[in-house]
DNA sequence: CTGCAACAGTAACAAGAGTTACACTAAAAC
DNA sequence: GTTTTAGTGTAACTCTTGTTACTGTTGCAG
């Protein structure tokens, strides 16, 4: 039995079913950057998270990208879930936030796990209703807040991701993930810096109120 | 054995469960307008669509409104599935969009349901797809498209959900489903009329491009 | 050392959306 | 019929965000 799954996962799944995982699953590695899963990809595999932290992305027809939320250690990717059951092509993308090890399950167990295990069916909902939870929190966002406050979300919600309060980000990573332009991250930035709420170097921002 | 709920299920449950639904559950009737759920409620049911349409609004702090997709026949609440889970309140407000039946179910038997009939676990996680999916378009809606067509994909949904080319909606009312003034609608609306799109009339918008 | 490329700062302007204010009109209430 | 109210049309202005363009700065490659 590997040590990590057994770490992230024991409290929430039954021994039988963990030795199961263990058996049928293929731990996997990526590194930081990487794409785990593209925009009408198939989706073949059902990831589960040991360490790390995964960014989903929505895309529009013009290639602009909008980040949704973070998926970490104990997440599983409610899309995936979704895609399992109507054998549809991914709705969105996944890219490794940070370096991160996973793994992956035969979606055939899916099913199978589904009627036998009480603890999957607790996990599979829960991944849902977490998911679901996290599509209202972004839509609150982007309907209900101006940029200044999205982006100082996203801020402090990148630091608490990587748990550091320095972000490693160009002002035009941000604004991809924003889905708006450089400069209005550039121009919001320095006003938050005047504020008194971040400290600006290049490449490198300091949340001051964490 | 409802005929409604035979008609409207019968090609998704089997037989069995069908029996057990119509035992268990009730018919409940709402008249357009009523609200079936607000935030913050208990959820202490499961609703079934007979017949109508709901219509799902988000809310935020200062009592500003979104609206964020309409269930229809057929279709179940997915935040509801979500909450018996967790056992938490509501984050949404569901509002009758027309005179709807449908059949709520005590939540207690949903868990009975999911260990023993096939049919009940696939509908429960077709719904959660489909309302993902439909959290998706509303981000999409949202985050990449202009205010003038906002305006119009809601005037096709609506008219779709009420099959009627006529919109029978104030501004007002629109204005507060897409979280804007009705100064933004009324503007917008003209333009639309201008662009030969749709007809205007009080209380009243004909939609031409269906 | 030089030159290039990526990153950041900033100004000036354009466009979209929100706000305030007021006039007009149809429908409902009296 | 007259009054009242809800609904609509529009102008003028502000604020936020997006766009274009140009400057400066850092760090790396040659």
């Amino acid at each position: 039995m590997q040590e990590e799954l057994y770490e992230a996962y024991h409290f929430i799944f039954e021994q039988e079913l963990l030795e199961e995982i263990n058996k049928m699953g293929t731990p996997i590695t990526i590194s930081e950057g990487e794409h785990l899963i593209n925009i009408g990809d198939y989706v073949k595999m059902m990831p589960l998270l040991l360490e790390g932290a995964i960014k989903i992305l929505r895309e529009d027809k013009n290639g602009g990208e909008l980040l949704l939320y973070f998926l970490e250690r104990g997440d599983t990717c409610a899309m995936t879930l979704s895609c399992c059951v109507g054998q549809t092509k991914s709705e969105i993308r996944a890219v490794a936030e940070r370096d991160t090890r996973l793994i992956v399950i035969p979606i055939g167990k899916m099913e199978e796990w589904t009627a036998r295990y009480k603890s999957w069916r607790n996990f599979v909902f829960e991944s849902y209703h977490a998911r679901l939870t996290e599509m209202l929190d972004t839509i609150d966002t982007i309907a209900f807040l101006n940029m200044d406050q999205r982006l100082m979300k996203y801020l402090q919600d990148k630091a608490k991701i990587n748990q550091s309060e320095i972000v490693n980000n160009t002002h035009q990573q941000i604004a991809y993930d924003l889905h708006t332009s450089r400069v209005v991250i550039s121009r919001l930035l320095k006003k938050l810096e005047l504020d008194g709420q971040i400290k600006l170097q290049r490449n490198n921002i300091e949340i001051l109120n964490l």
